[in-house]
DNA sequence: CTCAACACTGAAATCGATTGCAGGAATACA
DNA sequence: TGTATTCCTGCAATCGATTTCAGTGTTGAG
């Protein structure tokens, strides 16, 4: 049923070498016999075994790419952008998830490892800097996050621009207690995001206040709590606006407001990071800033396949570090505080 | 770097034979010479060569997945599960997307079997028919849908029971004009739906109305096109209850309830299928028939494993065909008729 | 004490594709 | 016509792990 590149050979009368050139260096072979073979080929459906090639080759066309939660749309639209990066250059891509566990990225590793895949693509867990080692000398591409491995190559959102702009959004619409609620600070994007949150305070002449920037520990239950906190208080006291670090927390946070019959925009107006069809869908519609996701994924795809094209030349003098910058999306769940 | 066979036979002072017998086959090999081969393999963190090895074996522990649409997050639970499922028996997945289009599924089977991969599972496109006889020697288990082959194993929902259940709550609520939304008939599942929907309108006495039941082509904005011709007409004559065949095309439907200015639950129910985050989020949160994704997909690849470790005996004469019933959740966005 | 059974181990073939090398045919040039 | 190039093709080695088969040493039974 299935053929190998040998019945090729012999229904074209070539010896397998022959056959071989025929399919992957057609300029080296008779233009007559290239015919022959790839005529043969067509007719047996011939597929080369990725195995055997990857076996002589020391390494298949095959990349690895580890995300953190396939269940997050944001991630998932990583996983498109990767794949359809890769399907275009013709690459195959193992892909798992950790779940923002470090064990499981550490097993995820080991077993792409058996793979020789060619390079790496990883959204890395906290604990990736020292799981990365067991990869070292795999060409790697961080995405979305950076591991805080020196000199690594990373693809990634303006974090701190995008989180100035939002509360910058906030303090023109003229509020003054404006919280925040931050993920796990051994993820980068989450300590970006606060410094941009306390960059645009500053710049309003706001003083930064340690009990209104409360962790959430980046999902919807963390999100609530912290915002059932910052919340709680009297009228006159509690924020009037809230900026939310990511978009599993926003949601959190607009559970907690509905909880306290706190009115949006009226009472509260939020800002979430990370746009998503529930955003867009919800009333009011969550005013937000979106991450080209889907770019910065086709992106770091194709950075890393760059490199592994162009060789080890100048490349890894100079790792890349590219931003790409965040969206603001004004929509309707944030107005000038109550009077 | 990274080390063969060879090498730790080297260090355990045996043949690669022996220390390859020694990793895979235990018993058949002296206490002593195992450990030593044993302790050698983790000094140099030996990890086999899957290719080598998948070509010798003719096939490594590695699945083929087949999605429809990752960034659909219905989907994306079934990637996940089934990379769950494969994970905990140590088997690798390739995950390739579709786009529910059936040039992009072809040649991703294609791609799959240069990888030799042990088995397949698929949620299939309407051309899976066709595209599936590539692979036809390879062990697969359609999931969520019917592909239309004959003795296929599937694992997929209770989708006419499903349906049943959302519009008899409509009958029974006091609904005479129902309205459906369905999906494309070249999917099983969208066929299956509509079926539900009539067996229920017969069961409760009321006759089936062609200009009732619209195709959306299960996307969002097929949905709101079929939902906005539905309830364009006059308010005697338009449905007071809306049934509609997946979660995209009831954002659609929603929206266009929006454009009209129809209040939910009072002016129309609807009745959505499949649950997802927004749904569960919106106000009113709208009622929808749960699908058990995660499941079904832990189920498809565990199926289709012990198949694989079986041997094909008794299992390839009854081809497992497998059922999981739908929930039904009950929200806010379906009420009594307006009178 | 002899011979059979058994438990281990190693040499070598194998999976399928690629590639360095060498040889033969065809062409170019003097 | 003779020699140098160029072009094309095939042989055989190779990648790393597995597996068949044969051989060695050990144990046990008679």
């Amino acid at each position: 049923m299935i053929s190998s590149l040998k019945d090729v050979a012999i229904l074209a009368r070539v010896s397998p070498a022959t056959a071989s050139r025929a399919l992957s260096k057609p300029e080296t072979v008779a233009q007559t016999t290239r015919e022959r073979v790839t005529n043969a080929a067509k007719q047996l459906s011939y597929q080369p075994n990725v195995l055997a090639r990857g076996l002589r080759q020391r390494g298949s066309r095959t990349l690895g790419a580890i995300i953190s939660d396939i269940l997050n749309p944001g991630q998932a639209t990583l996983a498109k952008g990767i794949q359809d990066a890769a399907a275009k250059r013709d690459y195959t891509v193992f892909m798992f998830n950790t779940d923002e566990d470090t064990h499981k990225e550490r097993r995820a590793l080991e077993s792409l490892r058996g793979h020789l895949p060619q390079g790496l693509i990883i959204v890395p867990s906290p604990g990736a800097k020292e799981n990365l080692k067991l990869v070292a000398a795999l060409p790697t591409v961080e995405l979305d996050r950076a591991s805080g491995i020196k000199d690594a190559h990373t693809v990634m959102v303006d974090n701190v621009g995008g989180a100035r702009a939002a509360v910058q959004h906030l303090t023109a619409l003229g509020h003054k207690r404006i919280g925040m609620i931050f993920g796990s600070m051994d993820i980068s994007t989450s300590v970006e995001r606060l410094q941009g949150y306390r960059e645009a305070l500053e710049g309003a002449g706001i003083a930064y206040r340690e009990d209104l920037a409360l962790p959430g520990n980046h999902r919807e239950e963390g999100g609530r709590v912290a915002a059932h906190t910052l919340l709680s208080r009297g009228a006159e006291s509690r924020p009037t606006a809230l900026f939310v670090g990511n978009n599993e927390m926003t949601i959190g946070a607009l559970l907690a407001a509905r909880e306290l019959e706190i009115r949006i925009p009226t009472d509260l107006s939020i800002v979430g990071f990370d746009d998503s069809r529930w955003a867009k869908l919800m009333q009011p519609a969550i005013t937000v800033v979106a991450q080209p996701a889907y770019e910065l994924a086709y992106l770091a795809c194709e950075t890393l396949l760059n490199r592994l094209e162009n060789g080890s030349s100048s490349q890894t003098l100079r790792p890349a570090s590219i931003r790409l910058s965040t969206t603001f999306m004004k929509r309707d769940s944030t107005a000038p505080p109550p009077t």
